[in-house]
DNA sequence: CCAAATAGTTAGATTATCTAACTATGACTA
DNA sequence: TAGTCATAGTTAGATAATCTAACTATTTGG
């Protein structure tokens, strides 16, 4: 969408981005522990996939004016309707980002009429971040086009696959969040 | 690595960033057509999954002062070594990114002696770009770890689970390189 | 009542991108 | 050969998503 305008990308380039079939023939120049090869391998090709898999999200939500962190940060107030009152800090918690970052968030969703802050009476410190009406009808149309892009990830698997893969997939969840939890 | 700072990341979360139960419990809520939950559920981790393998691969190599994008072309440089020399619009076919993205990157890169650049004889308008030896030795203390961390990926897996997983891989990596290819 | 903690914001920086406009330089054509 | 067009690279200026550090209210707990 935006990496095609007329005169760029002019070469002879089947695979997106760096593809991986240049740093495979890197590892086999310089890595010595055969073993290990076809683990790295694969290692390259999830690395490869999740820029990618980000990528195709942004392209789909990019007509909808939005971005996953900005659709991360309505989801989750969407999510808070009707629970206890939700905060910045506790945004910041939820989201894995920084207060400072929450703040810079909330002010663009706010200036599009997204979202509505509003001081707490009982501690003037603290602010209650709600999603508003046509925050809440953003979401809802964006929101197909999400699942889509979701499911349309495993469009080329079977039954069969789809079947192993999500036991996989779990495996893979809880190995990666040990690696990212620890030392939080 | 940066993200714990004393004062910072108070709340009760055991899941890093948004996990992926809330929009599962979004998306009980939102979605009608039953048949796909699955693969929504499904392509919710992966989106997870990519996020948050990038994030792992990012403070892996954070301690070498270089990203995976400037790493991504040293790599790229390395292999061109022998080969035709490189010009900076060729980089930028191959990494995916626009030629003002490489001169930026260059930039940097050159700064701290990584790579080097010389005006070409024949036609003086293209620059040729090379890894400097200091470029060579960096990339090389990096690799091991590199590789270490792509391989570190599938530690949980059983050998069963990464030989089925090898192909579904494989499947992933080609449908995905159509999506993205489309419209080049 | 005052010191310490907490909530949110501001200021300023970084990384990785982008587009558009510009400067050489080379190539082709009338 | 002059004139136009295309190509290579850079510059300028923008955006998104972060970060840290410092600041301002406000509350809380001696």
């Amino acid at each position: 969408m935006e990496r095609k305008t007329a005169n760029e990308c002019t070469a002879d380039q089947q695979l997106p981005a760096l593809g991986i079939d240049p740093y495979l023939e890197l590892m086999d120049k310089t890595t010595a522990q055969d073993a290990d090869r076809k683990s790295i391998r694969m290692g390259l090709v999830m690395l490869w996939l999740s820029d990618n898999i980000l990528d195709v999200m942004d392209v789909d939500l990019a007509p909808f004016g939005i971005t996953e962190s900005k659709l991360d940060m309505l989801l989750l107030l969407m999510l808070h309707e009707g629970r206890e009152l939700i905060t910045p800090s506790a945004i910041a918690d939820r989201l894995g980002i920084r207060r400072a970052s929450v703040t810079a968030l909330l002010d663009w969703l706010e200036k599009r009429g997204w979202v509505s802050r509003e001081q707490s009476a009982k501690d003037r410190r603290m602010i209650h971040v709600r999603i508003t009406p046509e925050g809440r009808a953003l979401v809802n149309q964006v929101l197909p086009t999400f699942w889509s892009t979701c499911a349309s990830l495993l469009d080329d698997l079977d039954a069969e696959e789809r079947k192993v893969f999500e036991k996989i997939l779990s495996k893979l969840y809880q190995s990666i969040e040990k690696k990212v939890g620890v030392g939080r």
